[in-house]
DNA sequence: CGGAGAATTGACCTACCTCAAGATTAGTGG
DNA sequence: CCACTAATCTTGAGGTAGGTCAATTCTCCG
């Protein structure tokens, strides 16, 4: 609920994406072309974003916060089907009505474009779209990943992906199986969690307890965990040992 | 294990997937220079067609049988996170080490592109591209609907779940809410619908039983499905109503 | 006819869910 | 600064859906 102000970029040569987004591989022209069709929004935690459903007058890329994509049936079930951090893009080119629910998990700063004039402008131009397909390929290989993790580990093994998952990229963990110890804030509620890995939330917390009793990892307040051995959380997450993610 | 002769189209104008796989907007110059780096390849029934890890020299279309992508964990436990149907597209631009196994699960026909080639002309050729960040956004809504099943559904749901998708492209199903019954063969044994869907295959065998005990779908053999009320199996299935497809 | 893979069915077990009671933390207003 | 409330999280006790193990049965082919 606190209304914090939020670091919005003037421009692009400010922004913090820049070289990860769709915009990445885009020119000095092409950017200028994109400033044409941009605008920025801001969204409070827990605020959400997108209903699913809805018609969407824009897509754009997540600039600072993390948001989440849910599917939820009539019964309440719900699934996370997406964790949408800085760069990740929004929307899909090419159809009306939002297929996912997207809410804001802490305070967001989204860099939205204009749908249409976007679409047009992907259609000419090379390396958005291309780079639009790098990064579409990068989240099926995730999405396909999940799949194993929901359909085949055990409780305990999907908090131990989870885990590492947000390690490896939240905290900048040095290269290659760094033994040091490695630490970051939770970005998810004990019950995103639980609708990220199938599990309900109580399950969830037990296994963090468990995990903490285990010397796995460590807890400092309900979200700030360090992970003295990444190795051992791997081993945990039922990866092969080399973190499962040949290129 | 039958060697059939295998029908295998001698030319792209010839070719059943023409106007669905990525080279379906291709106009006729660019296929020609498809034809120059293509070639067929067959598989039979049970076959690998690509080992996680392999160097890949090729990309391709499935031209005709049923292929399934597979993951593994070292236990044995294995996921199957993508079920491959005439035209879809195997194998990622861009990266050189397939992520997962290629497995034929009926004799399958393979048009396959030389990897460099094909990576040089989808550079400069906008058709290839576009089509191929359409279908990778298509089979990325495909994995996100699975997340829901694998997350969420329970066993009934998810048999009944695959049994929808499956009737409804494999039969050509009438386009609304068709009343009338709709027939068509099971592609996957009982335990590749297992690893679809995250469950054993007793089980599988077990709520399959049960469906056709509440008369939800009848069965001729082992294979061969009857759907006499699709709109029964889809809630069943726990989705929406309408499908829960919208686009 | 005989053998092998595929499927079914039963009996039992366990990992996770459900329901419920407390504990902890953070936010609010006096 | 301190209650007061509402989230959020933890922990326990007991139930159940689906897993495991094992014995048949079915079906396809040689």
């Amino acid at each position: 609920m606190t209304a914090q102000t939020l670091h919005v970029p003037s421009a692009c040569g400010d922004c913090p994406i820049r070289h990860r987004a769709v915009c990445a591989h885009c020119d000095h022209d092409e950017l200028l072309e994109l400033e044409e069709i941009k605008y920025y929004r801001t969204f409070e935690a827990g605020q959400t974003i997108i209903w699913s459903g809805d018609m969407m007058s824009f897509v754009g890329s997540v600039v600072s916060g993390i948001a989440t994509l849910t599917q939820t049936m009539e019964d309440g079930r719900t699934q996370m089907v997406g964790l949408l951090l800085p760069s990740d893009f929004v929307g899909r080119p090419g159809r009306d009505g939002a297929a996912y629910n997207v809410v804001a998990t802490t305070d967001v700063v989204m860099c939205c474009f204009r749908k249409k004039p976007f679409e047009e402008l992907m259609a000419r131009t090379p390396h958005i779209a291309h780079r639009l397909l790098q990064m579409t390929l990068d989240e099926l290989d995730a999405a396909r990943e999940w799949m194993l993790v929901l359909g085949r580990k055990t409780a305990r093994e999907k908090i131990a992906s989870l885990l590492s998952i947000i390690a490896r990229r939240d905290a900048s963990v040095a290269a290659k199986g760094n033994a040091g110890p490695t630490t970051f804030d939770l970005p998810l509620t004990r019950e995103a969690m639980a609708d990220y890995l199938g599990l309900t939330l109580e399950t969830v917390s037990r296994q963090i307890s468990a995990l903490k009793k285990d010397g796995v990892i460590q807890l400092e307040g309900k979200r700030h965990v360090t992970i003295p051995d990444m190795r051992r959380l791997m081993d945990e997450a039922g990866d092969d040992s080399d973190g499962g993610y040949l290129i």
